[in-house]
DNA sequence: AAAGTACTGCGGGCGAGTCGCAAGAGAGTG
DNA sequence: CACTCTCTTGCGACTCGCCCGCAGTACTTT
C-alpha cells in the first residue's frame, strides 16, 4: 500500500466498472478477480447490501472470496469514492455506490428503510453549519423514527411491543 | 418479568433516583443496590455515557456489579422511559436521561460531540411526516459530519488522514 | 419467618469487523 | 516469455459490543 492518498478528490466519472478499475490499476493498484466480481455487483443493482451479501453474490462466481476480502476492497472502494457505506440502525453496515445520494429514514420497529432525498436536510445542513460551523453528511447515518405503518398500529395496540416484521 | 407494559406511556415526573425506584416497585420490579447506583450516577451527570463507563462507576461503591447486570438495567430503564440510548458514530451507544431532549452532531474525524437542540430538526421532522408520514426521532441517532476545526485541517493537508484526537 | 419470584454474577456465545501471516498472483521490466 | 516486485488474498484468530441461560441470591409480600 504506496499508494499516494487520492481519497474522494477527483471524483471524475467513474460510472462503470471498468473505469474503476482503470482508476484502481492507475494508483498502483491490481485488477482481480474479487474486486471485478465486487464492482460488477455494486454496479448492477443500485441498492444497498451488506458486506455479507456482496459477498454471497461475489462467492457465486467465485466461491474462494473471503469475507475479510470483501471487507477489504469495500474499504478501498471507499477511500476512492466509489462506495459509501452507511449504517441503517442497529445491524451490519450497508454498501451502495456513491453517486447515490440520498439519506435514510429507518423504522426502528419494522425496520423499513426510505431513502430520503437531500433536499429534506437542507436545513438541517445549514442550522448546522450557522451555528455550529458543523458540516453533516446525510448520507453516512440513517434517522431511526417510526414509520406510518407502525406509527398507526402502535396507537392501537398499546401495551405490549408485538409486531416485529423483517426488513 | 411479569410487568404489564408501561414504556414510555404515562410519563409523570421521574426526576429523582427516588421516583424512578417507586415506579418501579409499583411494576412489581425491585429495588437493588445496582440499580439504585446506576440511577444515581446518571441523575448526578446529565452527560453520555456508555455501559461500560457506568459500569464502572457503578463497581466503585460496588465492585460485584456485572456489566451484563448494567446492560439489563439500562434496557429496563429504558423501556420506562427514564434513560435513552444513543449511537454516536462507530463505537459503543451511550446512555442519557430522556429528559435531555437534543440529537447529536459527531465529528467522523476527530470524534467530537456536539448537543444540537431539537429545533434543529424540525423542518426535517416535517417533511419526513409530510412526504412519508415517517416520525423521526432525532435523539435516537448522531448525525455525523465534520467539525469546524477537521473541515478547515482537512483542507489545508489534502493528501493524507492524519489526526484522529480522541473523543 | 416463609414463600415466591425478580435480579444478579458468571461464563459462554454471537454478530460485525479487523489483523497478521504466509502463499498467491497482477504488472512492469528485461 | 521469464522474472521480480509487491499488492492481494485466504485463513484463522481475535477484538469489541452486547446478549443469554443458568443457578444462586435477595427483595417483597403475606
Amino acid at each position: 500500500m504506496v499508494r499516494t492518498g487520492v481519497a474522494a478528490s477527483g471524483n471524475s466519472q467513474l460510472t462503470s466498472v471498468d473505469d474503476v478499475l482503470d482508476r484502481l490499476r492507475a494508483n498502483g493498484g491490481r485488477v482481480t478477480t474479487s474486486r471485478r466480481l465486487l464492482l460488477s455487483c455494486l454496479f448492477e443493482d443500485p441498492g444497498h447490501f451488506t458486506a455479507e451479501q456482496l459477498a454471497a453474490r461475489v462467492q457465486v462466481l467465485a466461491p474462494d472470496v473471503h469475507l475479510s476480502t470483501v471487507y477489504r476492497n469495500l474499504d478501498e472502494l471507499e477511500r476512492i469514492g466509489v462506495v459509501v457505506h452507511t449504517h441503517l440502525g442497529h445491524g451490519p453496515a450497508t454498501y451502495h455506490r456513491s453517486s447515490e445520494t440520498h439519506g435514510h429514514f429507518v423504522c426502528k420497529t419494522c425496520g423499513a428503510t426510505i431513502e430520503a432525498p437531500e433536499d429534506l436536510f437542507r436545513t438541517l445542513a445549514r442550522g448546522a453549519r450557522d451555528r455550529f460551523g458543523f458540516a453533516i453528511d446525510p448520507r453516512h447515518f440513517a434517522v431511526l423514527g417510526s414509520c406510518a405503518v407502525c406509527t398507526s398500529t402502535e396507537s392501537h395496540t398499546s401495551t405490549d411491543t408485538p409486531s416485529q416484521a423483517g426488513k
